[in-house]
Parts: C-alpha cells; sequence; structure tokens
DNA sequence: GTACGATATGGAGATGACCTCCGTTTGTCA
DNA sequence: TGACAAACGGAGGTCATCTCCATATCGTAC
C-alpha cells in the first residue's frame, strides 16, 4: 500500500527544510496564523514545491505530528503489555493531556485530525483511535471497565480537550475531564436508565 | 449596557428578513457551506447590508439561535428550582444533545461560540457556561457532586460533543460522554492521586 | 404635505489567501 | 555526456470576504 519510490535528492532536500521549519514555526505557536504561502518562502522553497509535498495546511501539520502520534501510538500498545487494562487506560489519557500541553499547535492539529475523517489525512488520526479503542477494550475485557460506552466517548471528550487548548484554565479543565471519563468508565454499566427528555 | 435606540423601519425589515432566510438555511443545513454573500442575495438584500446587520457569519448564526440557547439557560434555571441538584444537571446535559441533535447547525454555532471567548459574539457562550456552572455548583454544595472538578470539565466535555457532530455514530457517542461525566462526576473526590507520566 | 437631516441601502470593486500551471532547472542513469 | 524524468518556482488565476460611498428611504418638524 505504502509503495514510496525515493525521492530525488533534492526533492528529499526541499522537504526536510520545509518539516523543519514548520517545526521550528509550530514550536513559536504561529503555524494556523500564518499565510501558508509566506510559509514556503520562509522555508526557501518556491509556493509549487510546498504545495507538491503537502498539499494543504493540515497536511503539513499531519506530517510535523506524525512521529508524536506514533509515538503516541507505540506507547499505548507499551501500556497496554506492561500494565493492567485499567491503569493503562489511565495513564495513556494523562499522558495525552501531557504531551498536548507541551507542545504548542498539537491540540489544534489533533482536533483537526479527529474531524477530517476523508482522506490520507485522516490516516493518522485512525491510528490514533484505534489506539485508544484498543485500551478501551481491554479495559472492558478485563471487567474493569463498563460495556456499555464505547471508545468513540472517549475520543470525543479528547476531541474536546484538544478543540480547546485556549481556554483560560486549560490544564486544569483537561485533567478534569480526564479524571470525570476515567471514573465514570469504572462504574458498573448503566446506573440510571439514560432518560430522554421528553 | 444594551441601550439599543430602535432601528429604523426598514433596517429591521431586512434585519427579520436576514434572520429568517437564515433560519431556513440553518434547517436545511447547508449555512456553513454556503458563501456568505450568495446568502445575502437568497435573504434579498444587498452585501453591504447583510454585513452592517450581521459582522460575520458567526454572529448571525449566533444571533439565529440566540433564542435557542436562552432557552436552554432559563430550562437550566428552572430545572435548578423544581428538580433536586443532581437530576437538574443529568437533565439539562441529556436536554442539551437532544437540542443539539435536533437543529442542523447548532452543534457547530455551539463549538464556534465555545470557542471564541472575545467580543460580543461571546455573549451567549458565556450565559451558557454560566448556566452549567451553576447547575454544578449546586449539586456540589448538595454534597452529591465531587469539589475537584470544576463545570469548565463539563464544558470541555460539551464542546467536544459540538465539535464532532459530523461523526458517524454521533449520537450514540455523545450520549456516552454525557454518560461518563455524569457518573464521573458522582465519584468521591480524588479516587486516585492525579498521576502525571513522568 | 414638504423639506431636510439622519439613517440605511446595495453592489462594484479592493483585498488577500489559496492553489495551479507550465517553462525552466536539476538530478539520475546508461 | 546526453537524454529523459523528476522536481522547481513563482506569476497569475480563482474565489470568498469585506469596504466604501453615491444613492435611496425614513422620520420628523414645520
Amino acid at each position: 500500500m505504502n509503495a514510496v519510490k525515493p525521492l530525488r535528492a533534492d526533492a528529499r532536500r526541499n522537504r526536510e527544510a520545509l518539516l523543519a521549519k514548520a517545526r521550528e514555526v509550530f514550536d513559536a505557536g504561529g503555524f494556523f496564523d500564518l499565510r501558508f504561502d509566506d510559509f514556503a518562502e520562509l522555508a526557501g522553497v518556491g509556493v509549487g514545491t510546498l504545495y507538491r509535498h503537502f498539499p494543504s495546511r493540515e497536511a503539513l501539520a499531519e506530517a510535523v505530528y506524525h512521529g508524536e502520534i506514533d509515538a503516541l501510538c507505540q506507547r499505548a500498545r507499551r501500556l497496554a503489555a506492561t500494565l493492567p487494562a485499567e491503569e493503562a487506560l489511565a495513564t495513556f489519557l494523562r499522558g495525552m493531556i501531557d504531551h498536548i500541553d507541551a507542545h504548542q499547535g498539537l491540540a489544534r492539529t489533533l482536533a483537526t485530525l479527529m474531524t477530517t475523517d476523508s482522506g490520507a489525512l485522516a490516516e493518522t488520526g485512525q491510528a490514533l483511535e484505534q489506539a485508544v479503542t484498543d485500551l478501551v477494550s481491554a479495559a472492558v475485557q478485563d471487567g474493569v471497565v463498563r460495556d456499555d460506552v464505547g471508545a468513540g466517548a472517549v475520543m470525543m471528550a479528547l476531541h474536546g480537550i484538544g478543540a480547546a487548548h485556549d481556554r483560560p484554565g486549560w490544564r486544569a479543565e483537561a485533567d478534569g475531564v480526564i479524571t470525570l471519563v476515567l471514573d465514570g468508565l469504572l462504574r458498573p454499566r448503566s446506573v440510571q436508565a439514560p432518560t430522554r427528555t421528553p
């Protein structure tokens, strides 16, 4: 599926230059406020080259954080393999906040990844979602976590955290969400019948 | 603060026409995909008039749902007055989903309202957030809900729900989030010390 | 009813971001 | 080194947003 024919030397050089500059701009926090064209100039390549390598701003963002997110997924697998399912899930979710907190722009990138469900862009998002799903499933299998609420709900909560990263008390609130989600998951199923308001 | 001098007759007429057409387009679901200029023509007014009345797409969205959100806030107050705090909170949150589910575009509007924290646009968002805060506070006061997680976390969760409204299994997942949040809130504080990953 | 200042209108066009196209340059391989 | 493919770059097309101001309409005082 991923038959990447080797890039020509100059192509690879430009690609790296773009990624390097992108990381720099991300860390400075201004990535999403920068004109995409200006970014090409900043990186020292033409606009056409920029667009050939990264068809959209989101594609570039994904590329920048692809490694990061891959690492998160691997981390999920490692946790799942070494810790009791419940603890693995908890540790992973708390770690997500740390990661988002540590890197400017990752939050917004995640938010974008989670809404975009079409195209190759979503691939990374899917991987992350799969990782979460696996963690939750394992905990359910263990019997420590209710089975009437799916991993999708957890993803939604993460989504909310990512999308709201510019709120004033972000860190504390994000921790609160995870606490609620985790403690909520530990309860037995359907404490109360899901009341629908009339 | 809100010293609105009465609009001239034609101005009021145009404003109403814009709002009416906006509601119509919202219900059809295409509001956010429509060119803003085209919308002016649809409503039968000039672009300038559109922009004078509603400086941005979001301002118009807010105006359309201002009543709706006001109603939600009132509902929150009514529930708080007539039900035990815990039940009031639960009923309100479940009701939120129903509302979002019922109206195309309300979800996206809420998402926008919740991220935008500057300008008059946020006023409505603030009101909604205040309503949630009050409900949570009352439940905390009653001792039925933990006091170590603030209303901000609940808002974040709602945010996630609103922002993700185009996911396939949205309704079920949204219900799941609320279930987790509610059940999470019912647990005593800090079951486990908030572990920070190293 | 009419005259006049205040208020509102409308739509052509400026603005500015995004993206494409294609003539030129650079790398690769025999 | 020649020839072919791959990649470059940036001028310019496209498109949505928003502004500006000459014109029209309203409300009111006379």
